[in-house]
RNA sequence: GGUCGGUUGGCCGAGUGGCUAGGCAGCGGUCUGCAAAACCGCGUACGGCGGUUCGAAUCCGCCACCGACCUCCA
């Protein structure tokens, strides 16, 4: 529980020991999907990031509320008109229910995030179920003086609260600057400032999710849900509120205004932000268009994909690179994470092999420390895996005979491998790793490999090349090794 | 234009003042009937220019290039 866990913080710019607001819990609250589209690789980042953070903290002995929540407001609009064209007409009738597309892309998130490995999280709260709450927020800010009612719409002083607190404390942004950046943009006419935001938006007539109030029917603002969940969920002063960088202006920093208003403080201690997924040196986002969907990931059906991905490849690929640095995918950066994989994968059953010796030329304790020390360091987990990638390598030249380790740290050893590849990594064996763990397929191709041995011993090559042929086209990989062959299942 | 961040060997990607990150690819070797795997060895990288220092990829300054945010976006 001593763990000395730094984490950087948005807020300060530098990196803080992690100590939660009350012992021995953890208040986590992470930006969600918006779902109305398919996720594609920059979901998969937060989501891998802060399941990270979560296992870790988790394994630290914490009891963490985790808290991530789906958008499913104020994104959908109805472009249906009242033309006469009979396949608008068509399209309407056919059209799905907002919630149906809310439902259908929920459960695609959902199910992309299991391939991912991704743990739930202890709550996945809506936005469309908090509208109550949020109303209720919206009277509280009122109330205090810091939101004004504009034509059905209530938006948030930016300038008032600036005046009494500090508006950009964390994206560093500077309210006289925001004023120069100003854009004409749709509602303008309402607001104050430019940079006021909307706490409830009067729905205009071609949005179709809009809930009654008593200001209009509308929708509410884009950063409160935020705000009010996490406070429902986690209290109004929780530890870690994380998300990706693109959300840190104006979102987050929205979301800090509000319920600095609405609940006297500052909503969260720490500020995670995990960088973007870039491709050809580009933001992948959906506003770009460039974007890789999971599904296109897992099946190879993108033509920017040489090849299929499996999900922890795709796991792996965003673990070897630290959650604050942008990645760029690429095919050839793809294909060397998956080979890596294998590798590591190889060696953690390999640890099964090993036969103890009377001595150890490994240092298992050292391994150890320097495993937590990368975590302990801003979740360093490519520097993690590049010690997992050392312990591989000692537990090769263990079963090559050139290293050796005692029966006790062999087994600490498998031990903290499992708790760092699997726990916390998260990590998982291949559908074919699983096979090859079947006793009955085990004792088969080891029956087949007997046989082969026989005819290496007879010097009969052709019937053993031809054994390890046939077996390499169904699939199973065969290792000569010191002691007989091995197998694996690509 | 403003704010912030980045530029590391063939590719990806750690590293923040001296000590081999790691992975992939490549080359040489060991092992093997051959192959694969594994193991051993090799490459001697830090955008440019200047400064600080005994010593800088790492600190400072200037320049170049790239990106993020400023508008929905992970």
């Amino acid at each position: 529980m001593d763990s000395k866990l730094y984490i950087y913080n948005t807020l300060s710019r530098e990196k803080e020991i992690f100590i939660p607001i009350h012992p021995k819990h953890v208040g986590l609250y992470v930006c969600g999907p918006t779902v109305y589209g398919d996720p594609h690789l920059g979901h998969a980042r937060p989501a891998i990031t802060f399941d990270l953070l979560f296992r870790y903290l988790t394994h630290l002995g914490y009891r963490v509320r985790y808290v991530r929540n789906i958008t499913d407001v104020g994104h959908l609009e109805n472009d249906a008109d009242e033309g006469e064209d009979k396949i608008a007409k068509k399209a309407r009738l056919e059209e799905l229910e907002p919630m149906e597309v809310v439902q259908y892309y929920t459960d695609r998130y959902h199910q992309f995030m299991d391939e991912l490995n991704v743990k739930k999280p202890s709550i996945e709260p809506r936005a469309s179920g908090h509208i109550i709450e949020q109303l209720q927020v919206v009277d509280t800010i009122l109330n205090k003086g810091y939101a004004y009612e504009s034509n059905g719409s209530v938006y948030f002083d930016v300038a008032k609260y600036n005046n009494d607190y500090h508006y950009g404390k964390l994206s560093g942004r500077v309210i006289e600057d925001l004023l120069n950046a100003t854009r004409s943009l749709d509602g303008q006419t309402e607001k104050h400032n430019s940079f006021d935001f909307a706490l409830w938006k009067k729905a205009s007539p071609e949005h179709i999710m809009r809930w009654p109030s008593r200001f209009s029917d509308g929708f509410p603002g884009w950063h409160l849900e935020c705000s009010v969940m996490s406070a429902k969920y986690l209290g109004d002063e929780f530890d870690i509120h994380g998300g990706g960088m693109d959300l840190l202006f104006p979102h987050h920093e929205c979301e800090i205004a509000q319920s600095t208003i609405a609940n006297g403080k500052m909503p969260a201690k720490y500020w995670m932000h995990n960088n973007m997924i870039t491709i050809n040196g580009q933001k992948m986002g959906k506003s770009l268009g460039n974007f890789i969907t999971l599904e296109e990931f897992f099946t190879g059906s993108n033509s920017l994909l040489s090849m299929a991905y499996s999900p922890m490849t795709i796991r792996f690929f965003i673990l070897q690179a630290h959650y604050r640095s942008t990645v760029d995918f690429s095919n050839e950066a793809l294909q060397a994470s998956e080979k890596g994989l294998v590798r590591l994968m190889d060696a953690v059953n390999n640890l099964n092999k090993v036969k103890p010796s009377n001595s150890s030329s490994f240092d298992v304790n050292m391994f150890k420390e320097k495993c937590y020390a990368a975590l302990n360091d801003d979740l360093n987990s490519p520097v993690l895996i590049s010690h997992l990638f050392e312990a591989a390598k000692a537990i090769n030249s263990m079963i090559a005979g050139l290293m050796m380790i005692t029966a006790d740290d062999l087994e600490k050893l498998k031990t903290l491998v499992g708790l760092f590849v699997f726990d916390i990594l998260g990590l998982k064996q291949t559908v074919a790793e699983t096979n090859a763990n079947n006793e009955v397929l085990n004792e088969v191709v080891s029956l087949l490999l007997k046989l082969r041995g026989e005819a290496k011993a007879n010097k009969d090559f052709v019937t053993a090349d031809k054994i390890r042929d046939e077996l390499l086209k169904i699939g199973f990989v065969i290792k000569d090794g010191k002691d007989g062959a091995t197998w694996e299942l690509k």
